[in-house]
DNA sequence: TTTAGTGCAAAAGTTTTGCATGGTC
DNA sequence: GACCATGCAAAACTTTTGCACTAAA
């Protein structure tokens, strides 16, 4: 469980990435481990001020840029212009979202490689990376 | 080829789609079967300018807003901060884009039903839809 | 003490909207 | 003539940046 281990000390984690540990980053990384969907950096921001945090806003973006940069959380783009950030397990791997309830789930592995190289193959591509989002109904939505 | 097709009479397209026909439309819908990869509105825009048009921004972008929710154009979302457009050819498939140039292959059909109804199984979710973006470089410029 | 991070406000950029005007059916 | 589309400008948004100040190492 990368993930929850994570959790277990946001601090650690800056630590290791060599990015200075401060009170702010702290925050942002607590809060992401506390919401178990993507979050977006205005959601962030404005959760982070209605519990009576001080962070500004510029610092929650500056902040999900370097975590994003280091690999500690993945970008997602399904939202209609608006970034969200999600705090990942490590490696490749894709999402899947429930469209009712905004449920994330991480699904571990990447089976695609096969196809990816036959694609690659066809069109004379030589294939660097691959985006692949999943979206439907989860079994507690579909009801 | 369906999207050649469709660039043989853009008049045709409108019609088809019961949505009405006006020279602005017409501009921006053969701007995009001029342009052999995808384009931002914004880019649609300067190009049409550039070229004499007194089409106004918010036209470009009320135009590609009508074409894509009727799904004659596919919406990209590669591109960071700004959407991007292209005309393209019937049914579901997925593009393939290179890095360095830029040039946009469409992949015809979609190879991954088997693989998505795996993991809807695993996960109980109902699969609706999936986005796929694969990156990569090209035979012309990987030299 | 050196270096990097923060908050604020302003700027930059994309996209949307209100409204009077003009074109399409 | 009814209705829809357009152009313009302003507004709405998200994200970035400059800068004086503060905090981390």
């Amino acid at each position: 469980m990368p993930a929850a281990a994570q959790a277990r000390d946001a601090g650690a984690i800056l630590r290791a990435t060599g990015i200075r540990s401060t009170p702010q980053r702290l925050e942002v990384l607590k809060a992401l481990t506390s919401v178990p969907n993507d979050a977006t950096a205005q959601g962030l921001h404005a959760r982070l001020r209605r519990r009576g945090s001080r962070i500004g806003l510029a610092t929650v973006y500056r902040t999900l840029a370097a975590l994003s940069e280091r690999g500690i959380i993945d970008t997602l783009t399904h939202r209609q212009g608006e970034a969200s950030y999600r705090l990942c397990g490590e490696g490749h791997h894709h999402h899947l979202t429930c469209t009712s309830c905004n449920r994330v789930v991480e699904l571990e592995g990447c089976s695609l490689e096969a196809w990816l190289a036959e694609v690659g193959r066809q069109q004379g591509f030589t294939l660097t990376s691959h985006q692949v989002e999943l979206a439907g109904l989860c079994s507690d939505c579909r009801s």
